[in-house]
RNA sequence: GCGCCCGUAGCUCAGUGGAAGAGCGGCGGCCUUCUAAGCCGUUGGUCGGAGGUUCGAAUCCUCCCGGGCGCACCA
């Protein structure tokens, strides 16, 4: 079913004889909604735009929903529409507000994480995480079926590297030159037993700590066992003893090695490993594989989706998320994260620092192809200056006037005409589902947060603006914030940070 | 050299064809009334540069400059 918005665009292009998309001015003072639909069709009509824009503005204005409507700069159509429209529109609002819309769902994992277990969840894994997860929030939210897998690397040198580091503390002796040297390796040495499972109990903790669950957990060493069923389907040859895939031959820009020469150990590489996962995923009925991947693995995605071409799988079903790096800085001066110097940023230290909620925050706040630059003092600090509180607080002030009206009657007409602050605020609130839907098509999770404090921002201005208890329209009004409660709330949570009821 | 990403206010960044924005910083106001983690005002920009496409470009195309990242029989 259309929604209010959709049902005054078909409406007005109706009126005007062209098919018209409305867009919110950023200017209030361009009026409630305005279409450029006269601007698109001057050319065709072979007649100046703003000729033609008053002569649709004179028709527009005949309709019941329109108040006024005016044309301005080269030829845009200022409309106001009444508080009929507005009242219609915030009826609109419920818990599902703005999802379940998938023309056809599908069964798609976000594959993210994936960081070896070779010790604990640095900053910038977590940005791999939280926009994964971000992204399959929303997905789920649109109605797609998602689950979450991470990938891990329990075989190769990179594994076998960290165990030795770890024995070689156990018997006492410096770990090697090139080993891994945290102060977790230290603990695990002091532990029995492998210390893989361990690290990697310790990653699902962070994880789950960070809101982030896990549904499954893949092996390379299992996968890539099953390499050889694989063979006969790819495309290969051999070279200096080794065995390549084809895959400049199927988009990729490189032929790699999938099976060592018999010198370097005749064993799978990783991306043999790569194959044999992508064709499990494809084969496992899923419709959709989503890898989160850094920056530094932007090639891999030519890699992916040689291979399925390879394989004869459609790549558009291999889909490659990227996203940039994190810099922490701390009053101007940067901190270096490397996993194996033992000087790092870890996860856990950040939750620690910051909390989760401005965690999250920070690391889905920009565009996934913009770096990050967080300053930890300043993300640290529980005030004002943080957005994520501004947001938190909108929600917990309605939550209060809400305690406060007790079982009072809520929702209803207004006894008289809209105020400002509240068209204002119900205008934003049919922002949302055009918000989520642009987000799950960009993979854009940073639409959110920035939607949430324009929400925000016109809840406070409504708050300081218009009392709710105790005026003739408290009925109204409580029905409005309590919608307004809402989607904050979902904003919130599609970004995977807490809505408090009180702060 | 080849490939991917970025360049918007002093700082960090939104803005993916329609009327230049936010937060922070700076300056100045507002608390006997539902949470001042709030509100209001003000300061501040040749959207890296040059061409092109378009009625219209921060946004699309080309080239140039600057920065990040990658181009393993590591993962």
């Amino acid at each position: 079913m259309a929604s209010a918005v959709e049902r005054l665009a078909a409406r007005v292009g109706e009126a005007v004889g062209a098919e018209v998309e409305l867009e919110r001015p950023k200017d209030p003072a361009h009026g409630d909604f305005a279409t450029n639909v006269a601007m698109r069709s001057a050319k065709a009509i072979g007649r100046p735009p703003r000729e033609l824009a008053q002569e649709l503005a004179e028709k527009v204005v005949e309709l019941d929903e329109i108040e006024s409507a005016d044309v301005a700069g080269p030829g845009f159509l200022n409309l106001r529409v009444g508080d009929r429209f507005f009242l219609d529109a915030l009826a609109e609002v419920d818990e599902g507000y703005g999802g379940g819309w998938a023309e056809t769902p599908e069964r798609v994992q976000v594959e993210m994480v994936s960081a070896n277990p070779t010790g604990p969840i640095v900053v910038s894994a977590a940005r791999n995480g939280v926009y994964g997860d971000s992204v399959a929030r929303l997905l789920e939210f649109a109605g797609h079926d998602v689950s979450r897998e991470y990938y891990y690397n329990d075989a190769g040198r990179q594994i076998d590297l960290f165990r030795a580091s770890v024995d070689a503390l156990r018997r006492g002796e410096d770990v090697p030159e090139d080993g891994y040297k945290g102060e977790y390796v230290v603990g695990l040495a002091k532990l029995e037993g492998d210390p893989v499972p361990r690290m990697l109990a310790s990653i699902e903790q962070t994880m789950e700590r960070f809101r982030i669950h896990f549904d499954s957990w893949a092996l390379q060493s299992e996968l890539e066992q099953r390499l050889p069923e694989f063979l006969p389907r790819l495309d290969t040859y051999e070279k200096d003893g080794a065995l390549w895939a084809r895959s400049s031959a199927y988009g990729d820009d490189a032929d790699w090695v999938i099976i060592r020469s018999a010198e370097k150990g005749g064993t799978p590489t990783y991306r043999a490993a790569d194959i044999v996962y992508l064709v499990d995923k494809l084969e496992r009925g899923l419709d959709r594989a989503m890898y989160v991947l850094g920056a530094d693995h932007h090639a891999t995605a030519k890699w992916y989706r040689a291979i399925a071409r390879m394989l004869g799988y459609d790549e558009s079903r291999v889909e490659v998320l990227l996203y940039q790096f994190v810099h922490l800085t701390r009053g101007g001066e940067s901190t270096k994260a490397s996993k194996r110097s033992g000087n790092v940023f870890l996860l856990d230290e950040f939750i620690e620092e910051v909390g989760v909620d401005a965690a999250r925050w920070y690391l889905v706040n920009r565009g996934p192809d913009q770096t990050i630059e967080i300053d930890l003092d300043l993300a640290a600090e529980k005030s004002p200056k943080n957005p994520v509180y501004y947001v938190q607080y909108a929600h917990a002030r309605i939550a209060s006037i809400l305690r406060s009206a007790d079982d009072a009657e809520v929702g209803g007409d207004p006894p008289g005409p809209l105020s400002t602050e509240e068209k204002e605020l119900i205008k934003r609130l049919t922002d949302f589902p055009t918000t989520v839907r642009e987000a799950v098509e960009r993979r854009g999770p940073q639409l959110l947060p920035n939607y949430a404090i324009r929400l925000a921002d016109d809840f406070h201005r409504f708050y300081h603006e218009r009392r709710v208890l105790g005026e003739p329209e408290q009925a109204f009004r409580l029905g409005l914030i309590r919608k307004t409660q809402l989607v904050i709330a979902r904003s919130l949570d599609l970004i995977g940070v807490e809505a408090p009821d009180s702060m």
